[in-house]
DNA sequence: TTCATATATGAATATATAAGCATATATCGA
DNA sequence: TCGATATATGCTTATATATTCATATATGAA
């Protein structure tokens, strides 16, 4: 059975609340917003992600999968190389308003 | 001696990263989303938003001082009670827009 | 099919962090 | 000063998570 919550009227529901908090969790790590930032520009496979910013590519593959899973990010292949870029315009929006809100402060 | 890491030009200098995943880190937990949920409406004390939330009213200041010192909420002391309200528009812009973009989907 | 390259994945480990308990501190009134 | 109430803090523990290594999988070319 599962637990009953009884939350304030103003209270959020479960499900928003894991969803909201996983969005935000994803713009959470520095790695994955250096990915991301990357990803403003244009498309990077993920061994172009990996050199530009000086990463294993198992942890490169590890966060894009991460990002995929919340779909902040999609690919296209092109032989054996996967060209990933972003798709979330919301998150990115966000990521780079924060970004510039906190470079010049 | 500080450790040089020599950035791609597209990348973020570290103390940008820094705050910007300081700030989306704050957001990033369930817990700490219900208090800033709760701040939208009004001022509450600790206490009020303990038992609003049913938690504990360590659990409370602990995040309350997390969000304090990201200067995310603020404080203005009655006698013993110390009453909280939120501090930074753009974050509460970005955690409202979140949550409407999440709730109905 | 075999090789080379690009990427993904599983397991292990180190670190970060949220929550809880117990207790300290602060303010006010009597 | 003492007691009551509100809040903060230190410590501990359980859990989550980022990274790494080693290896598996997938694609295309020879």
């Amino acid at each position: 059975m599962e637990e009953q919550h009884s939350r304030h009227p103003y209270d959020l529901d479960e499900e928003t609340l894991f969803l909201v908090s996983q969005t935000f969790k994803a713009l959470s790590d520095p790695t994955r917003i250096r990915i991301l930032n990357l990803l403003f520009q244009r498309e990077h496979s993920v061994n172009e992600i990996a050199e530009s910013l000086d990463l294993r590519q198992s942890t490169v593959s590890h966060q894009l999968r991460f990002l995929k899973n919340l779909r902040l990010v999609k690919y296209r292949r092109e032989g054996t190389t996967l060209y990933y870029s972003y798709e979330d315009e919301h998150v990115m929006n966000m990521l780079k308003q924060t970004i510039e809100h906190s470079s010049h402060s």
